[in-house]
DNA sequence: TGTTAGCACTCTCTTTTAATGAGTGCTAAC
DNA sequence: GTTAGCACTCATTAAAAGAGAGTGCTAACA
C-alpha cells in the first residue's frame, strides 16, 4: 500500500459516501486531483481490487469499497472529525433540556444523535443499579394492608404492597421493621441469597407471607435486571438510504432493531469498551451486512455501564459519525457522573 | 340496495381482502355462486360502481371496493366474528404470563392484538391515575436525609428523596408528617391546589424546603399527565401488506406512527367510545387515507380509562379483527377492574 | 322485464428488441 | 512508470409488440 494508493483508496470512499454510485477512475482523476490520469487510476484501482479493498459490482462499472477496504480506512486512512461549535451547543442545550428526568435524558440522547447523524441511534441503558440495600421499611395503608419498601444505599426506591390475614400490632411492625432490616440491610438485590430469608419465613407463624412478599419483590427486581434496556431512535431513517430501496432489506433490518437482542448482545459494555466500529460482516448477522455500527460507550464515575450508537449503512461518514458518537457519549459519561 | 346487490358488494369485499387484486365478475360467478352469469353481476356491479361502493382501478380491470363501500359493509353487512376456542385461550394465557407488572401487561396485551391480527397494534395506555392522596410519609434515611412518600387512594406510590439543612428531631418528624397529613390528604394530585401548601410553607421557620419538595412532587406528577402514553407494537405487519410496497407510503405511514400525536388524538377514549372504525379518509389524514383502524375502549370499574386498536390497510378482515379488538378490550377491563 | 351469450374494445402488464453510455482492460507509444 | 486510444462489457432506459383480463354494449332468449 504505497501512497497513492492509499489516496486513491481514500477518494473511492469519499466519493462513494457521497453519492452512493459505483466510483470510475474518471471521476476520480476529475474530483480529487492527484496529478495522474484515469489510466493510471485504473491500474490503481485494479491493484486495489487485487487486494480485497475495492471491487465492482459488474464488469464495467466503476469500483464500490468492500468491507475490508471500510476496515482499513477507518483503520488507517481517517481522522475522527471534531465536532463543530453549532453541533457541540446543540448537544449541550438539547442534555440540559432533558432535565433530571433519567428516562427523558437517554431518549434525549438517543434523539439528538439520530437527529445528527440521520441515522438510526441505538442506546443500550445502564443495568439498574444494584447498590446494596439500605433501609427496609413497613408503612401501615389500612388495617391489615402495608407496603413494603426497600431502599438502595443509591437512593433507589422499590415497593409494594402486601395483604396480611390479619392486622400487625404496633410493636409487631417495628419487630417485623427489625428483622427485615438486619437480614436484608447491605445485602446486594442483584446477588441476593434467599435461603435466610426462606429460614426465618419458614420459622414464623403468622407473617410468613410477608416474608414471601419481600422475596418476591426482590425477585422482580432481579427479573428486570434482563429486561430490555434497548432504545432505538430514528429508525424511519433508514428509509432514507438508497441502499436500503429493496423492502425485503429494510425489512430484515427493521426487524433486528425490533427485536433488540442483537444489538443488545452486541453493544453490552462488556462486548464493546470504548468506541468500536462494525463494518458489514463484522455483525455477523447476514441481514445486516449492508450495515455499520459505529458506538461508543459512557461511563459513571470511571465505571462504563452502557453505551450509545449509530446504526447506518456500511457507505456511512464514518469520520464525522466517530466524532459524533464520542462527543455524545462523554457528554453523558460527565452528567451522569455528575448527577 | 337489493339482496343481490348487497350480495354482490359483500362477494367483492371479501374477495379483495383476500387477493388484494381486483376482483372481476366472472371471479365472482365462480366463487361465490349467486346463481346469476358473469353478465348480470357485471350490471350489479355497474350499478354498485354508480352509488360510490366501488370503483375501477382503471377501465377494463376488475372493482375494488371504495371508502364508502366499505363502511356500508361494516355497517350493514358484516356480523363481528367470535374469536375462536385457539385464539381465545391464547388471549387469557398470555394475560397471565404478564404477571402482575403494569407495563408488561400493556405491552403485551398490544403484542398479543398484533400477533393475532398480523397488523400493527395501538395501545393508548390510561393517564396515571388521579385518585386522591391517602398518605403521606417521611421515612429518614440518612441524618440529614429523608424520602417523601405519598400514596393514594388506589396504592400508586409516589416518592422523592430530599434534604434538609439540618435533622429533623422525632418528634418534629411526626409533627411534619402530620401537618402534611391534614394538609394533603384527600385532595387530588392532578387537580391539586397549591395555596394552602404554599402559604404552610412561607409561615415555616425551618423545613421550609420539606414544602417545597412536596409540591414538586405533586407537580412532577402532574406534569407526567400529560406524557405520551401510546404504544405501537408490529409496526413491521405493514411491509407485509401488498399496497404497502411503495415506500414513500410506508414512509408516510411509519411516520404517523413514530410521532404518537395523531393517533392519540384519535384514540383518546374520549373521542372513541366504545368500538370505532376509521376507514380511509375517515382518518382525515392524507397519508393515512389507504388505512384503516379500528379501536375499542377498555375501562376500570366501568370507566373508561384508554383503548387498544389496530391499524392496517382499508383493505382489511373487519369481522374477525373487530371481534379480536373487542374480545382483547374487554379482557382488559375485566383484569383491570379485578386488579 | 330480467338474464345471458357474444364480441369488440380498453388498458395494464410482460416480454422483446434496440439504443445509450459509463467504465473497464489491454496494447502500444511516450 | 505513465498515458492515450480503442474495443468490449454490461446495466439501464426507451420503445415496440404481444398477451390477457375484464368491461360495456348489443341482441337474443325465457
Amino acid at each position: 500500500m504505497d501512497e497513492r494508493k492509499k489516496q486513491v483508496l481514500r477518494a473511492v470512499i469519499n466519493d462513494y459516501v457521497a453519492t452512493a454510485e459505483p466510483v470510475g477512475s474518471r471521476t476520480i482523476a476529475n474530483k480529487y486531483n492527484l496529478g495522474v490520469s484515469p489510466a493510471t487510476i485504473r491500474n490503481e484501482m485494479s491493484d486495489l481490487e487485487e487486494l480485497g479493498y475495492i471491487k465492482q459490482p459488474h464488469t464495467s462499472a466503476g469500483r464500490i469499497p468492500s468491507d475490508k477496504g471500510y476496515r482499513y480506512y477507518v483503520d488507517n486512512l481517517i481522522e475522527t472529525e471534531t465536532v463543530s461549535k453549532a453541533e457541540d451547543d446543540l448537544i449541550s442545550q438539547l442534555f440540559i433540556h432533558s432535565g433530571s428526568q433519567m428516562d427523558a435524558f437517554f431518549q434525549y440522547a438517543c434523539r439528538v444523535l439520530s437527529k445528527l447523524t440521520n441515522h438510526a441511534a441505538i442506546m443500550v441503558k445502564p443495568h439498574i443499579t444494584t447498590a446494596p440495600l439500605k433501609k427496609i421499611s413497613l408503612m401501615p395503608l389500612e388495617p391489615k394492608r402495608y407496603l413494603l419498601i426497600m431502599i438502595t444505599e443509591d437512593d433507589a426506591v422499590y415497593h409494594r404492597p402486601l395483604e396480611l390475614d390479619e392486622p400487625l400490632q404496633k410493636k409487631d411492625l417495628q419487630y417485623m421493621e427489625a428483622i427485615l432490616q438486619s437480614t436484608l440491610a447491605g445485602q446486594n438485590m442483584e446477588h441476593f441469597n434467599f435461603t435466610a430469608l426462606k429460614e426465618i419465613a419458614n420459622n414464623m407463624l403468622f407473617y410468613k407471607g410477608l416474608f414471601l412478599e419481600a422475596m418476591e419483590l426482590i425477585g422482580s427486581v432481579k427479573g428486570k435486571q434482563d429486561d430490555s434496556q434497548v432504545l432505538v431512535n430514528g429508525t424511519l431513517n433508514i428509509l432514507n438510504q438508497p441502499e436500503f430501496k429493496d423492502l425485503e432489506k429494510v425489512r430484515y433490518v427493521l426487524e433486528v432493531l425490533e427485536t433488540d437482542n442483537f444489538l443488545r448482545q452486541l453493544l453490552l459494555p462488556k462486548a464493546s469498551p470504548g468506541t468500536m466500529v462494525y463494518i458489514g460482516e463484522e455483525l455477523t448477522n447476514e441481514s445486516m451486512n449492508c450495515c455499520s455500527i459505529i458506538s461508543a460507550s459512557y461511563s459513571i464515575n470511571g465505571q462504563t455501564v452502557g453505551s450509545i450508537g449509530v446504526l447506518g449503512p456500511t457507505r456511512m461518514d464514518y469520520p464525522r459519525i466517530i466524532g459524533l458518537v464520542e462527543r455524545i457519549s462523554k457528554e453523558m459519561s460527565g452528567l451522569l457522573s455528575h448527577y
